[in-house]
DNA sequence: CTAGGGTTAG
C-alpha cells in the first residue's frame, strides 16, 4: 500500500492534489480506489462515497470512459438516490462526457422513479435528436413511470404504439409492467387476459408475471383464484415459487384469518428450502396485530430475531399500530422508544398510528404533542395524518380546532380525499351541525365525492338522529336515483331514524325490503330494530325477530339485552322470553356479573 | 453499465 505522500506524488496533477487535500478521509483506501474504479463502484453503499468518487473521476485527465460513469450512476440509482443520479447525469453532460444510450436510459429511469415521467419523455426526445435509438430498457422505464403515476391509460397507449409502430417488440418485462398497472387498479381479469395474450404471442410469463397477479388476487380476497394460478405456474409452467410468491400467499391467508393454511404454506416453503425474510415475518406480525393478537405478533418478532432477520421499520410500525388499536399507548410508546434505540427512524406511518391511538383514547393533548414531535423531526404530516387528527378533534367536540386544522391542511398543500370529506361530514353531524354537513354536501354537488354510499349513510344517520326523517327519506331516494346501491348500513340507519320517530310501520317495511334487495340484515340491524320495537312498546314482531337472530347465529349486544331485561322486570314483556334471550347472549358476556341476577 | 413482482397509518 502506498502512503499518502507517495500517492500524492504519484498522481502529480495539481487539481487532484488540491482535491485530495481538501478531502478529510483521504487515505490508502483512496489509493486503491484509484487503481480500480470498477471494483470501487461495486462497493458503493452510500451516496457520500459515490459523490466523492464522481468528483474524483471528473477531475481526472483524461476523463474515465463513459462506461465507468455509467457504472457509478447505476450504483447511485440502485441505492435509490434518483435525484442525485440525475444531477450526476447533468454534470456528466456539462463536463463533456460523451453520454450514450446507457446514460440516457439511467436518466430516464430516474425521472420516472421521481414521478417525473414527463421529463423522462423529454430525455427520450434528446435521444432522438442525438440519434440514439431507444431500446426496450428505455421504453420499459417509461412504461413503469406511467404506471407509477397511475397513468394507466397512457401506459396502455404507449404499449400499443410500440407494437403498432414496431418501435420495439414488447418483452416479458413490459408485459409484467402493464400487468402490474392493471392489478394496481384491481383489474385482475384483464391482468389474467394479458397473461394469456403473452402466452399466445410466445412471450413466456415469468415468476414475476405470476407473482404480480397472485399478489393482487390475494389482496382482493380472491385467495382461491390465487392458488389456482399458483398451481398453474407450478405444474403447467414448471416455474418454482420464491420467497415473494410465498409471502403474498401467506399474507393473503393471514389477512383473512386462514391461519392453518398459512402455517401449512410456511412449512411448505421451508421444505422447499426457501427461508422467510423480513417481509414474510412482517406479514405475520401485521395480521396478528390487526386481529389484536399482539402476544403472537411479539412471538413472531422473537423468532425472526433468533433466525437472524432484523425487524425493520415496517415490522415495528405494525406492532405499534397493534398496541395503539388496543389503546395500550404506554406499550406503544415503549416500542417506539426501543425502535429509535435500534437506530430505526420513525416515519409518517409510525407517527400516524400513535396519533390515532391517542385520538381514540381522547387524549388530544398527547396527539398534538406527537404532531409537534414529528414536524420537529422534519416529517410533514400527510393526508392520513390530518384525517386522523381531524377525526380526533371532532370526536371530543372541538369543531373550531378541527376547522382550523382543515385550513392548515389546505395551506400545506395537502389535498383532502374522500376520507377527509367523510370525516368532516360525520364530525359535523356528530356535533349537532347537520345543517352544516348538508350544506357542505350540496356545495360539493355532483362531484364523485358524493357518489359514495358511505357519505349517504353518514348524512342519513345524522338527519335521522336529529329528527329530520324527511331529509333522510329524500337522501335515500336521491342515492337510488344516482344508481347507488344501499348497503346494510343504509338500511340500518333508515330503520333507526324511523324508530326514533315512532314510525314503526316504515321501519318494518325497510327491514323487510332488505332481504328482497339481497342485503340481509346483520346483528346490528336486528338490535336497532328490536330496540325500536321495545321503546315504542310494539311487541308483535319481537319474538319472531329473536328467533330469526337465533337461526342466523347472531347475538344481542349488551345494550339491547339490558333493555329486554328492563322490559321483563317491569312486566311489559313475558318471562317466557327469557329462554330465547338466553340463547342470544354473546359468549363474552356470559361471565358478566351484571347479567347474573336475571331470575 | 441498464429494466419487472411482495410490507405499515386514517
Amino acid at each position: 500500500m502506498m502512503n499518502r505522500t507517495a500517492f500524492i506524488k504519484f498522481r502529480g496533477t495539481n487539481s487532484f492534489l488540491l482535491h485530495s487535500l481538501s478531502s478529510f478521509q483521504f487515505s490508502t483506501h483512496k489509493a486503491s480506489l484509484h487503481s480500480n474504479v470498477s471494483s470501487l463502484i461495486h462497493k458503493i453503499t452510500n451516496l457520500n462515497d459515490a459523490m466523492k468518487l464522481f468528483d474524483e473521476m471528473s477531475h481526472r485527465q483524461p476523463l474515465p470512459s463513459v462506461v465507468k460513469f455509467n457504472q457509478l450512476l447505476t450504483a447511485v440509482t440502485k441505492i435509490k438516490h434518483f435525484s442525485s443520479s440525475l444531477d450526476l447525469f447533468k454534470q456528466m453532460c456539462a463536463i463533456g462526457v460523451p453520454v450514450d444510450k446507457y446514460s440516457m436510459s439511467i436518466a430516464i429511469k430516474c425521472c420516472c422513479q421521481l414521478y417525473r415521467t414527463k421529463d423522462g419523455f423529454a430525455v427520450l426526445g434528446c435521444c432522438f435528436r442525438r440519434s440514439i435509438a431507444p431500446d426496450e430498457f428505455i421504453y420499459s422505464a417509461l412504461l413503469d413511470g406511467l404506471v407509477l403515476e397511475d397513468k394507466i391509460l397512457e401506459a396502455e397507449m404507449l404499449f400499443k404504439k410500440l407494437v403498432k409502430q414496431k418501435l420495439c417488440e414488447p418483452n416479458v418485462v413490459m408485459y409484467n409492467t402493464m400487468i402490474k398497472g392493471l392489478c394496481k387498479f384491481g383489474n385482475n381479469v384483464i391482468a389474467v387476459a394479458l397473461l394469456r395474450l403473452m402466452e399466445q404471442k410466445n412471450c413466456q410469463p415469468s415468476i414475476v408475471t405470476y407473482s404480480t397477479i397472485i399478489d393482487s388476487l390475494c389482496k382482493d380476497k380472491l385467495i382461491d383464484d390465487a392458488f389456482k394460478l399458483f398451481k398453474e405456474m407450478l405444474f403447467e409452467k414448471r416455474i418454482l415459487p420464491d420467497v415473494i410468491t410465498y409471502t403474498s400467499l401467506i399474507r393473503g391467508l393471514c389477512k383473512f384469518g386462514r391461519w392453518d393454511e398459512a402455517s401449512k404454506m410456511l412449512k411448505e416453503m421451508e421444505d422447499e428450502n426457501i427461508s422467510p425474510n423480513v417481509k414474510t415475518f412482517t406479514a405475520l406480525v401485521d395480521a396478528f396485530c390487526k386481529e389484536g393478537k399482539i402476544e403472537e405478533a411479539e412471538a413472531v418478532i422473537n423468532i425472526m430475531i433468533e433466525r437472524g432477520e432484523a425487524p425493520d421499520i415496517v415490522t415495528y410500525n405494525s406492532l405499534i399500530d397493534g398496541y395503539c388499536l388496543r389503546g395500550e399507548m404506554i406499550k406503544a410508546r415503549e416500542i417506539f422508544d426501543s425502535m429509535t434505540l435500534r437506530g430505526l427512524v420513525p416515519n409518517v406511518v409510525t407517527y400516524s398510528s400513535l396519533l390515532n391511538g391517542y385520538c381514540k383514547n381522547r387524549n388530544i393533548e398527547e396527539a398534538m404533542q406527537m404532531i409537534r414531535q414529528m414536524t420537529g423531526q422534519g416529517l410533514k404530516p400527510n393526508v392520513v395524518t390530518y384525517n386522523t387528527m381531524l377525526q380526533g378533534l371532532f370526536q371530543v367536540g372541538r369543531c373550531v380546532a378541527a376547522r382550523r386544522l382543515f385550513n392548515e391542511m389546505h395551506a400545506q398543500g395537502r389535498i383532502p380525499d374522500r376520507c377527509t370529506y367523510r370525516i368532516l361530514l360525520e364530525g359535523l353531524c356528530k356535533n349537532r351541525q347537520v345543517e352544516e354537513a348538508l350544506s357542505l354536501f350540496h356545495l360539493v354537488g355532483d362531484s364523485k365525492l358524493n357518489s359514495d354510499i358511505v357519505v349517504y349513510n353518514i348524512l342519513i344517520n345524522g338527519a335521522g338522529k336529529y329528527g329530520k326523517v324527511d331529509i333522510a327519506k329524500n337522501l335515500f331516494h336521491d342515492l337510488i336515483d344516482k344508481g347507488l346501491q344501499p348497503d346494510v348500513h343504509t338500511y340500518t340507519v333508515m330503520i333507526s331514524g324511523f324508530c326514533r320517530e315512532g314510525l314503526l310501520a316504515e321501519a318494518r317495511s325497510s327491514f323487510l325490503k332488505m332481504e328482497e334487495s339481497g342485503c340481509p340484515p346483520n346483528n346490528v340491524t336486528y338490535s336497532v330494530f328490536l330496540q325500536g320495537c321495545l321503546k315504542n312498546k310494539h311487541y308483535d314482531d319481537v319474538e319472531m325477530l329473536l328467533q330469526e337472530m337465533d337461526h342466523r347465529g347472531y347475538s344481542l349486544d349488551a345494550t339491547t339485552l339490558s333493555l329486554f331485561i328492563d322490559h321483563i322486570a317491569t312486566g311489559l314483556l313475558d318471562r317466557s322470553m327469557l329462554e330465547l334471550l338466553g340463547k342470544l347472549v354473546p359468549k363474552e358476556l356470559l361471565n358478566d356479573p351484571s347479567l347474573c341476577d336475571w331470575e
